[in-house]
DNA sequence: TTAGGGTTAG
């Protein structure tokens, strides 16, 4: 096959943008000079570059990262799967969750299935966000599967999250305990359960935030420092001396 | 072969 000629010029800016990107050598003003630099002249080979332009900028400031993307849509360039995932991320966090569903059913619309669920997982955090958890459970549960897109490890993590932050760090535990018998290959990991043990110890629940610290040693899955400063912390708030003595114990063997 | 997602304390 033979390889499209790419201009020397724009190869070299678009590796440029990558390393630099890479070396976290992009601040917000920069983006917006080398993505006005590069679009007039971008052929297929740039959206590398411009995805991440537009993850600098709508870090930064979301409402301008969609306003790019609509510039990238109106030019030659194709967004791939990765720029749409940067839109709903953008729009979510703009406070446009409106427009993030819509930009989701273009990715279905597009087939872009394969990495759909890390777009899904920026539509759950800010249903999550705005304590709508159990919203976000059913499109986790049974929305995501309609699709074919499998949610993975994050996508329950981002759920756990919420349910502990609006009190209800109990449906966690049960949801994490439902992951372990029947999730198959999506097992919790240690975020999991730094996640829903930190919940309960918020809400004063330190046997079961206990016995979780317990079961995920049985499992194998070491904690780490998230883990281990949570529930000393907590357990400390609640007065439960003996158990933090205890974990922070098992840290230092 | 890479650009996009998850946890704590203060």
């Amino acid at each position: 096959m033979r390889r499209r000629h790419v201009p020397v010029g724009r190869r070299i800016l678009e590796q440029n943008i990558k390393a630099r990107y890479h070396a976290r050598d992009i601040g917000t003003e920069d983006a917006l000079h080398l993505f006005d630099e590069l679009l007039p002249y971008a052929g297929r080979s740039s959206i590398h570059a411009i995805n991440c332009l537009l993850t600098v900028v709508g870090r930064d400031c979301p409402a301008l990262g969609a306003s790019l993307f609509n510039r990238v849509a109106r030019s030659k360039v194709a967004p791939s799967s990765i720029t749409y995932a940067i839109l709903v991320d953008c729009c979510c966090r703009a406070g446009r969750q409106d427009l993030g569903h819509t930009a989701m059913g273009q990715v279905i619309k597009m087939g872009f299935l394969a990495d759909a669920m890390i777009t899904f997982s920026h539509l759950l955090k800010a249903i999550c966000a705005e304590n709508k958890t159990s919203y976000a459970m059913d499109i986790l549960l049974r929305i995501m599967p309609m699709f074919n897109c499998v949610p993975d490890v994050i996508s329950y993590n981002i759920l756990f999250k919420g349910d502990c932050n609006e009190k209800r760090s109990q449906e966690a535990l049960e949801l994490i305990q439902v992951m372990v018998e029947h999730g198959g290959g999506c097992q919790p990991t240690v975020v999991s359960y730094s996640t829903v043990i930190d919940g309960l110890l918020k809400e004063g629940e330190v046997n079961k935030a206990y016995s979780l610290f317990c079961q995920m040693l049985q499992r194998g899955i070491s904690p780490d420092v998230v883990t281990c400063s949570s529930i000393i912390s907590g357990m400390c708030k609640l007065h439960a001396m003996d158990k933090a003595e205890e974990v922070l114990q098992q840290m230092l063997d």
